[in-house]
RNA sequence: GCUGGGGUAGCUCAAUUGGCAGAGCAUCGCAUUUGUAAUGCGAAUGUUGAAGGUUCAAUUCCUUUCCCCAGCUCCA
């Protein structure tokens, strides 16, 4: 049986049941979904949790009743009469919609739905089902359009696979970067601060520091420059970048001595005043300007979660100034740049998204086509598969998105490419070409990670928050195994201190096995147990996060085989 | 921002129809000196997110506000 048939059609029993519990309520859409299925119902008073449970008892009537499917088609007037008269005012909308003369509709006991089908024989197929959540969604997805009430539930051919996925989503939850992030000491959010402000904890800022050594060092090796600015700037300059016309509700403003001023919501304006700050020659370019960027945007509370979306993030940002000719081929570069960071850190699923021109946008067709063509052309060159998103670019020019997937398949956009022809004229940049005459350059706008936060959040996720060894933030606990050998377990901290490897040595009056449990769940890929057999000879005993137990090692050797490991990931 | 649900000790959660706010973990103290996933005993811990209101009495009811969660809309 085909689990999204299933599906939709548990979706209808769930209308039906709801249409038989409260009478007046009117139907929205009810489609399957990925893992499960929905539908959308205009009803006065909110469901409330409770109301799932009735609704499933009645579904359960409906199943054991076994109504069959019927489909029927018919001419759209004569359906519009037939959906006047239950006063389904949507699904009249939805027929306007459909194309052709007729339409099909499903018809279970005494409940009709407009639907293309397919569905399953009879309700009494529907095995094991499970309604998940009540939220709100605008009809058709439109903001401005009254709001919906959704139920979301599943169904499964058989309650061992209804059961299998929902533990599946009890172990998402665990290794949700927020649950993660909490236990695991790397950052939190307060109430005082405010919402979408992040606090780094020591682990959590000991880890961004490795990811920010990383990355400001693959861009000195790729050949961008770094530079750096201040986090607030004059509103005139975004005035000037066209941010206060297209994204003035995302920036914070505020005024000094009766200046306005904004704290910048992107990094490019004053990129590209370096860049201004002198004649450029044809030769110069490309250029490349990188910066850890630090950004506020004002996000509505809606959509905050967690690391994932939040109000001040740090983007690793660059802008490559360069001939229209070159275009493409930094694309490529820059493509390759991402493949190659995802690969260090062990994310290998990732999909492709080339964004087209907005409705609401700077610029000439031209040049928004010219700026199309660059991006395709690099991605058709590096054979990478991507779906078109219409209308989804940024203000100032079209833009290559890359998701990243996590463990669970969840996707998360961090790398963008974007193509821009339209500041560079905005601020009349140019370089002196090959004649003498001058010439305007093109700008790319790029993240690699995306933002530090993000990306941070993302990787928690992706590895269940056992980050592999050169990303951890404690590499390596040492556990003496009585207060007798503590003397020997700081020699050791010391020595693997002094060798770069990040320690921790845990001094508590608790016994080894309880340490170990701690550290264990605190996934520290290192343990050293320190008694006294080692520190008779020198040596370690050490279990690892990976492999478990090693047995006796020496002390140098362990510094040599750290270094080794780390060594292989980060070439 | 919108719809709905929440906020109780550092963390995870209890607390009948409004009637003295509790437990486990963590913390601290004492004992124990431990060899690969939780040693025992004891102690301390709260403006119940905040402000206002109703009431003899509010964690519980009402209003406002902040923050969190799910989804929608929007994004790195």
């Amino acid at each position: 049986m085909d689990l999204s048939t299933l599906r939709h059609s548990t979706s209808h029993i769930m209308a039906q049941a709801v249409k038989a519990l409260w009478p007046d309520v009117k139907l929205g859409i009810g489609p399957s979904i990925e893992d499960g299925f929905y539908y959308d119902f205009e009803k006065s008073e909110p469901f409330e949790p409770q109301d799932l449970e009735k609704i499933e008892e009645k579904m359960h009537e409906i199943i054991s009743a076994d109504y069959k499917f019927e489909r029927s088609e018919m001419k759209k007037e004569e359906a519009i009469k037939l959906f006047k008269k239950t006063n389904e005012k949507y699904k009249i909308e939805l027929i306007n919609e459909i194309p052709g003369e007729t339409v099909s509709i499903y018809k279970n006991g005494k409940f009709i739905d407009l639907c293309r089908g397919p569905h399953i024989d009879s309700t009494g197929q529907v095995k094991s089902f499970k309604l998940l959540s009540i939220a709100g969604a605008y009809w058709h997805g439109i903001e401005t359009n009254p709001m919906f009430q959704r139920i979301y539930g599943t169904a499964f051919e058989t309650e061992g696979d209804l059961e299998n996925y929902l533990n599946l989503m009890e172990e998402a939850r665990k290794r949700d970067h927020r649950v993660l992030g909490k236990q695991l000491e790397y950052f939190s959010f307060h109430e005082e601060i405010g919402a979408g402000l992040v606090l780094y904890h020591p682990k959590g800022a000991m880890l961004r520091y490795i990811i920010e050594d990383f990355i400001r060092k693959e861009h000195l090796k790729r050949g961008y420059q770094l530079v750096v600015g201040p986090h607030i700037m004059k509103s005139d300059i975004w005035i000037k970048s066209g941010h206060f016309g297209y994204y003035k509700e995302n920036m914070y403003v505020f005024k000094i001595e009766g200046q306005d001023y904004a704290i910048k919501p992107m990094n490019c304006p004053g990129h590209i005043l370096v860049y201004k700050s002198k004649t450029r020659s044809y030769r110069d370019l490309p250029l490349k300007y990188f910066e850890l960027g630090t950004v506020y945007r004002n996000e509505k509370s809606g959509v905050l979660h967690g690391l994932l979306r939040v109000r001040g993030f740090t983007q690793d940002d660059a802008h490559i100034f360069c001939l229209r000719e070159q275009a493409e081929e930094e694309i490529i570069k820059v493509i390759d740049f991402v493949m190659d960071t995802l690969n260090v850190f062990g994310f290998e699923d990732f999909s492709v998204e080339l964004s087209t021109r907005p409705a609401k946008s700077i610029g000439n067709d031209e040049d928004w086509d010219a700026a199309h063509h660059a991006l395709s052309n690099a991605l058709k060159k590096k054979y990478l598969r991507y779906s078109v998103n219409e209308g989804d670019g940024a203000f100032y020019g079209p833009k290559i998105d890359i998701k990243l997937k996590d463990a669970l398949k969840r996707e998360w956009q961090c790398a963008t490419i974007q193509c821009d022809f339209a500041l560079p004229e905005r601020f009349g940049l140019t370089y002196v070409g090959e004649d003498g005459k001058e010439y305007r350059p093109i700008m790319l706008h790029r993240v690699i990670l995306g933002s530090l936060e993000r990306f941070t959040g993302a990787l928690l996720e992706h590895f269940g928050g056992a980050l592999p060894l050169w990303l951890a933030p404690t590499q390596a606990v040492i556990i003496p195994v009585s207060e007798k050998s503590l003397s020997y377990a700081k020699k050791v901290e010391k020595a693997l201190t002094e060798n770069g490897c990040r320690t921790e040595l845990d001094y508590r009056n608790e016994r080894l096995q309880k340490k170990i449990r701690d550290h264990e769940i605190e996934k520290v890929p290192y343990m050293l147990i320190v008694g006294e057999k080692e520190a008779a000879d020198g040596s370690l005993s050490v279990r690892s996060k990976a492999q478990g137990e090693m047995g006796r090692v020496m002390m140098d050797d362990f510094i040599q085989m750290v270094k080794k490991e780390i060594q292989e990931k980060v070439k």
